[in-house]
DNA sequence: CAATTCTGCTAAAACGCTTGATCAAGCTCT
DNA sequence: AGAGCTTGATCAAGCGTTTTAGCAGAATTG
């Protein structure tokens, strides 16, 4: 039995739950009207600062204290009803968390939405797809103006059906089938970047140390690969392509490998392989960027930036990606009708690279 | 001048930009009611499976029918124009993708909000006094249920005054004054159960990493670490503490300083200084866990995990944080009058501390 | 000075939905 | 047979805005 003690009015004692006071109604734009005498219709006008009413200074005046007075907001919902299509964005993402990827897509997503007056309105969906269709119906409901579909890889991705029911955009995805926009990535050049810096710092023999597992990045980084060595007339060689799972353990791995081949730089897939492999390479006695130079791709920052010493690599642009789903869900920026658009990856140098002294 | 040669109807050149077709007006719900030939009142009662509602079943399937042959979905504006309160939970945070402990704060805001049909609408301020009253604003007009105000690292904040608008709960964040409710990590918690992984293992003599800049963190990590060595009956050593900047240089600076101190075992503040400790520790040649046992703090899965060997650490509860703050705020948890609730920090254990051999 | 144009403002419909009040039938009781 | 239920459905008001058409009076014009 619970002691009585707490029937005393107001409870200070130390574990007391906080009584919530209930909030009162919002006020109305009748309110407002009724407190500076005037319609409705003028106040709305005012809110709005419609350029083309004629309304007196003087009951503009009148009418703006009574907003101040009153703490007037605008009920969003009704104007939405009006109006037929809300602020809002939606954006579906199939891992919010997993990664700092999906983070950066949001936000590029929120800031350029937001500058235009748009509200992101988002959805986490695991990869479920039932918990898809329900967020996308959700959305749909509250009338978005329109929706990002996003993943945190890039990848092939099919669209759902109900996403057809309003305007969307696919985010760091694409789907082979019918016109739908995308936004991806431009891994080729990024992996042309990416062995561009080891290039011209006079490197030569570069290895590549690609992922095992299937993806446009896994063809497309290698792609660049071959065409920075091309540029170079460097003779493309099989053999210094490696392939392991793409994390720390699997960098870490292909040590031994790599070592074999005898390069005095390394590409590697991302910047978890090139953690792991800095750890190979410190084990054997090796060191960065001295003995090996070593470049990375992704741009995680608490890794990459942060490693001894700091690695180069090339930044995977999801803050833009996230940017740019918007803007072209918004029309301000003409998608491509045949291919996904795709966005440049910007190069970031910090200490694993050196230039080969000649030898 | 443009040329006019654009003017072709369809244009199917590589490079023409995709027409968007026009989007047929949303089907309404009157427009079904016609179809079923029944009044707009049946309709709605169908759709929202109201049990006090009398309707036969034939009607039922007849406006069922209806619904699905037009493909009709509620409007949630007029819904909740109806009803004045909105399904939405506003979020404001003021780092996005700074770290990934924003994205865990909302994943699990969305998660839980989700559980309970209500959409998250987040915004982010970037710390941005301006921006974030813009944003809160915004929410407040589409009518929110209530906001979470959140922080990506715990830290004291004062509450901005339009936030009292509204229901709110601060998440990762505390403010002295009045009665906000407000859910944080339990950082004594999380220092004593750090401590207690080297403890279970037989150490005694262990050094704490600290922070230098002030935090509650800060003081509580230590408080925690005091706390387990007391339960030990271990005497505190303000000799093995040290401190240093919480990042990778700060942890490999510091590994100098931690040798003199002649410890089997380290906790660091976070885990980005256990990483760069391990460099510290490995370019002098010493093992982990062998030569010295090493705990984090964080569990900053991208590096914890993979780091080698993975490390041992203690979790920030970002993803309880979001969930916990949804349900005060819903009042399906209680908040605690005088201080902020305490979400546990749960340890995670893995291969950087091994039981001390016997001396 | 009458005709016209401006100026400042309002009335009222519409947006899509919910819900309490109401109603017409068909039943079941006495 | 009439009173009283029950059943199945409709009416209509109202939620908070926006916006078009229109109106009264003042100012300008010929």
């Amino acid at each position: 039995m619970i002691s009585q003690e707490n029937n005393s009015v107001t409870p200070l004692g130390a574990a007391a739950p906080l009584e919530r006071p209930p909030r009162p109604q919002p006020v109305t734009l009748r309110q407002v009207a009724e407190a500076a005498g005037v319609s409705t219709a003028t106040v709305s006008l005012v809110v709005n600062k419609k350029k083309a009413a004629r309304i007196s200074d003087k009951t503009r005046k009148r009418v703006r204290d009574a907003i101040r007075d009153l703490g007037y907001r605008p009920n969003a919902m009704a104007q939405t009803l009006v109006s037929g299509s809300s602020r809002f964005i939606g954006l579906v993402a199939d891992a919010i968390a997993t990664t700092p990827f999906a983070g950066q897509i949001i936000h590029g997503a929120q800031d350029e939405a937001w500058k235009h007056g748009y509200a992101l309105l988002i959805a986490n969906t695991e990869g479920n797809r039932e918990l898809e269709t329900d967020a996308i119906a959700m959305m749909l409901e509250y009338k978005v103006r329109g929706i990002l579909y996003s993943t945190w890889f890039h990848r092939a991705t099919d669209v759902p059906a109900s996403l057809r029911e309003s305007d969307f955009v696919l985010v760091n995805c694409f789907s082979a089938e019918s016109g739908a926009r995308a936004v991806v990535p431009d891994e080729i050049q990024g992996g042309r970047s990416a062995t561009e810096i080891l290039l011209k710092h006079g490197h030569r023999r570069i290895a590549f140390i690609n992922a095992t597992i299937p993806a446009p990045a896994k063809d497309g980084r290698l792609q660049g690969y071959k065409e920075a060595l091309e540029a170079e007339g460097i003779p493309f060689d099989a053999g210094l392509v490696l392939e392991a799972y793409p994390d720390q353990e699997g960098g870490y791995g292909a040590t031994e490998e790599l070592l074999k081949r005898d390069v005095t730089a390394v590409y590697c897939y991302n910047d978890r392989m090139a953690m792991g492999l800095y750890d190979g390479l410190r084990e054997r006695g090796l060191a960065i960027p001295d003995d090996i130079a070593v470049v990375g791709f992704d741009n995680q920052e608490v890794i990459a930036a942060h490693l001894r010493p700091p690695l180069s690599t090339v930044s995977l642009p999801h803050y833009e990606l996230g940017a740019a789903g918007v803007r072209m869900l918004l029309g301000l920026e003409e998608a491509q009708a045949t291919a996904p658009t795709k966005i440049y990856c910007p190069t970031v140098e910090r200490n694993s690279v050196r230039a080969l002294a000649p030898a």
